[in-house]
This record gives C-alpha cells, sequence and structure tokens, in this order.
RNA sequence: GUGGUCGUAGCUCAGCUGGUAGAGCACCUGGUUGUGGUCCAGGGGGUCGCGGGUUCAAGUCCCGUCGAUCACCCCA
C-alpha cells in the first residue's frame, strides 16, 4: 500500500530522474561547486529557529524509547538543506575554505498535506556559498545563471526565474510609515490568490495601514520587469528610504547580470515575497512555462543571519530545485517520455540452453565496450523473445549464428555483426528522454 | 493539521429508485513446427480501497479508516 506523500515511481520515471540528477549534479560542478552529504537528521532546536513551532518537522523516536527519558535531544529530520549546511558550516569553519561553495542533492521531509507535485519525502537539489563576515554581491547573480544552465539543459519547460529583494519591500514599507513590515510581506504575498481589493482590506485591518498605504503598497507589487526600468517604476511612487535604495541597487544588478549571460531567463517581479523566513535581501522563485499554476519548481535567497561560530557570521546566498515536484508535475501531465523502460540496448536471443554459454560470451564482449546488454530468459520462440524486447522498448535483437546477426527491431533491418565490434548508433546506446 | 470531491479487472470506464459484477484496450493460449507488431478463435484475471453498520439483500445507503486530488496553511 502507497504512504501519502511519500511517492515511488516506476524505472522509467526513476530512468528520468537520475537523468536530471545526473545533469544538475554536473552542472553544479561546472561552477565549481564541491559536492556535499549532510546527515538526515537534525537536533530540534536547530530545525525550529528560535521557538518557531509553525514547521512540520518528522520527528525521531525510537522504539524502545523509555518514556520518562530527557527529551531535550530531540532529533528531527530536515525539512531543506541549507539549514543543516549553516550547521556544518558553522561547526567546521575552522576546515572550509572561504568563501566556501558546495552543492547538495538529498531527500528532505515536510509534514504537510500532500498534493500532485507536493511530498513529505522529496529531492531537492541545493546549491550555496557562504563566506566569513561578509559576502560578495555578485554571488547573488551568479545563482540563477547556474539554475538556468542546469535546466536549460533538460528536455523540460522553459524556465522563468522570479527576483525580488526584501530590502526592496521592507525599505519601502517602512519609508512609507508602515513598521510590520513582515505582516506587509506575507499579505502582499497571496496577491495573486486573493486578488488586490482583498489584499488592501487587509492591510488596512492588520497592520493599520490607511487607503494610501496599502494602494501604494500594490502598485510596488505591481511592478515587474526584464531590465532596470523598474527601479524608475518604483521611483515613481516617491518613497524614500536607505534600505530601499539599497534593494533596488542589489535587484539591478541581479537583473542586468542575467541580461547579459543568459537573456530572457530572470524577470524582476517586486510582488515575490515568497521563500523561508531566513532570506534577508534577494529572493528567487522558479517557474516552468505553461506549469505555472504548479507553484514554483525551486527557490533561494540570501542569508545573512543564518550560520555563526561564537561570534562570527557566516553569509550566504543559495538556491534550491524541487526536483520532485517539478517531475511529479510533468509526470502528471504526461510531458516527459522514456524511450525504453529498461536500460538495456542489446537482448541477445537464446536458440536453446545449451547455447547459454555462447550467448553468455557474446554480451560480455558488447558490455565489455559499454553497451548495455542482456540474454533473453528462457528459449522461448524467437517470436516471444523478439516480443521481451519491443515490450521493453530494446532496440536491438541479436541473434547467434554462423554468422551472428543483429536486428534493429523498429525497422526490421537485420544486419550480419560481429560482437567484438559492432557498435549501435550512440543515440541508440542509451534510452532517451523526450519532453 | 482543517475542509471539499473521488476510489469498480493492469489501464480507461459502465453498473437506473439497494436484488450478491460488465465493456474496450492490455494480458495468456492456439491457428502460425522457432524472427514480433495484423487478423481469427479461445482463455485467465476483481475480498467492487479497507473495516464496521443499516437491511431479507449493499458496488449502490450510513460511519470510520487508508489512498488520490483540490482549497486553506505552508512551501520544492
Amino acid at each position: 500500500m502507497p504512504i501519502s506523500g511519500f511517492p515511488e515511481w516506476m524505472p522509467p520515471q526513476r530512468m528520468i530522474e537520475q537523468r536530471v540528477i545526473e545533469r544538475i549534479r554536473t552542472t553544479f560542478e561546472l561552477y565549481g561547486y564541491a559536492p556535499l552529504e549532510t546527515r538526515s537528521v537534525e537536533p530540534l532546536d536547530t530545525l525550529l529557529m528560535k521557538g518557531e513551532t509553525s514547521k512540520e518537522v518528522y520527528v525521531l523516536r525510537r522504539l524502545q524509547a523509555d518514556d520518562n527519558a530527557k527529551d531535550d535531544d530531540q532529533l528531527g529530520l530536515h525539512f531543506d538543506l541549507t539549514v543543516p549546511f549553516a550547521r556544518f558550516v558553522g561547526e567546521n569553519a575552522g576546515k572550509l575554505q572561504f568563501p566556501f561553495r558546495r552543492y547538495q542533492i538529498q531527500k528532505v521531509w515536510r509534514g504537510e498535506r500532500p498534493q500532485e507535485g507536493r511530498y513529505r519525502e522529496f529531492l531537492q537539489a541545493d546549491i550555496d556559498v557562504v563566506n566569513r563576515g561578509e559576502l560578495p554581491f555578485h554571488y547573488d547573480c551568479e545563482m540563477p545563471l547556474v539554475i538556468g544552465d542546469a535546466l536549460g539543459g533538460l528536455p523540460v519547460p522553459r524556465v522563468r526565474i522570479q527576483v525580488n529583494n526584501r530590502k526592496v519591500c521592507e525599505g519601502f514599507y517602512r519609508g512609507l510609515g508602515l513598521e510590520d513590515t513582515a505582516q506587509v510581506l506575507r499579505t502582499v504575498d497571496k496577491l495573486d490568490k486573493i486578488g488586490p481589493a482583498r489584499v488592501a482590506e487587509v492591510l488596512i485591518e492588520t497592520v493599520g495601514a490607511t487607503r494610501a498605504q496599502a494602494d501604494a503598497c500594490l502598485e510596488l507589487a505591481a511592478i515587474s520587469a526584464e531590465d532596470g526600468s523598474f527601479v524608475d517604476a518604483v521611483r515613481k511612487l516617491g518613497v524614500e528610504d536607505p534600505l530601499l535604495d539599497e534593494g533596488l541597487g542589489e535587484l539591478l544588478r541581479v537583473v542586468e547580470t542575467a541580461r547579459e549571460h543568459a537573456p530572457g531567463l530572470v524577470t524582476a517581479e517586486l510582488k515575490i515575497a515568497r521563500g523561508l523566513d531566513y532570506y534577508t535581501g534577494t529572493v528567487y522563485e522558479t517557474l516552468l512555462e505553461g506549469y505555472e499554476r504548479f507553484g514554483s519548481v525551486g527557490s533561494g535567497g540570501r542569508y545573512d543571519n543564518l550560520a555563526t561560530s561564537g561570534n562570527e557570521r557566516f553569509p550566504g546566498v543559495g538556491y534550491s530545485i524541487g526536483v520532485s515536484r517539478m517531475l511529479g508535475v510533468l509526470f502528471g501531465q504526461n510531458a516527459l517520455n522514456i524511450s525504453r523502460s529498461v536500460p538495456t540496448c542489446v537482448l541477445v536471443a537464446l536458440p536453446n540452453e545449451e547455447q547459454r554459454p555462447a550467448c553468455d560470451r557474446i554480451a560480455g564482449a558488447l558490455r565489455k565496450r559499454g553497451i548495455p546488454t542482456e540474454v533473453a530468459p528462457t528459449a522461448a520462440k524467437f517470436g516471444k523473445q523478439i516480443q521481451y524486447a519491443d515490450r521493453r522498448g530494446i532496440p536491438y535483437v541479436w541473434f547467434p549464428g554462423e554468422p551472428d546477426t543483429v536486428k534493429d527491431i523498429r525497422s526490421g533491418d537485420q544486419v550480419e555483426a560481429d560482437a567484438a565490434a559492432w557498435e549501435p548508433p550512440a543515440g541508440d546506446l542509451r534510452p532517451v528522454i523526450a519532453g
């Protein structure tokens, strides 16, 4: 029986997932991020920053646990890879070279109600850069480029990265005279769901905004641009605040950098507030074109206060791809296909059991040259053996004989072949994924 | 975690106001005496998600539970 929120995919889906992971991993390494894996479990107080209880964390309990044992060292499964990483950095700061760039591709767990593309156990692919003291801002500009590169090389829909900067929002709200900027942010974030009229109402009710202040917040949220024009649009609203200026400058750098290196990838979207609460500046959100209704398939941002060691600070910026969500959504819409359901490229037909050793030798010769090969399970009629290959999408059936022949069962073409020399076309060697 | 909708064969679904299960596709066998996909004939397969209740009788009604999905919450 399935368990809600813990998906188990079939081999074709898993092959696609592995290929996606491979692409993401090689791209991360191409940019110099070093591999890291942290334990699945963290002390509860590491996971729950300063008394936070809203996070749906799975807690670990031993079957033989003593009921009256102290529970101040409770363990929980991590719900993202950034918090454990921050802990790791603080703990190993002495052994690391800064700025430290690393990637992690691991499962995370959240006890939320599952839906399509929302699971309780899912895979994240995460990059972060942290530094000791101050982290130069150009790393904020690099993040979207890496993600765009990783996902752009996959047969998935076009990726759009929406960027904002919390300093812009906070500065703007403060310049406007609104003090509870966090609450304003949370409310404005619901814009797409509840609409501008309702957002204005809520702002007036919960943070004591005036009609004019609420309208100004909505005007800010409406700003969206693929170039630096958003700066003027914000300035036109006439709000003055040093933090706002700082945020605008940063956001501009991200947008301009992306415009040069990956045109069309990044949009400044001033209504974006999403993501974990530890973000202090840049925030990113990732949408798949045509799949916007399924929400973000990746997000990240700048965190200046997450990792510490003694009185040292380790500010960082990171990005996380929700691999399971992205694939779950695409699988659900049948938007990804793979050319066969097994890795096998060649099935060696078996004329009779006596010839199995000879067939094993043929398979061995092919495998030695990197061609995925299996020998037929039984010496059934050749028609059945071809059918065995056909059902799995295996493109070639090898017939031992004098001489050996190999048949492309898609075209029916059958030619003489030597197991020590024959090569399939490069496109047939591994299963092909199409979007 | 809260609320709504849904759950019949591997898949897509039918089953009227309750009368103890069906189709198409898929699968297996044979026609086809060892090179598939077509065609023809035959065949196997379902504790109607699971558990309880109402009833002479439940796939059909009620409750619970599990799963899927949607909204909220949260977020990948």
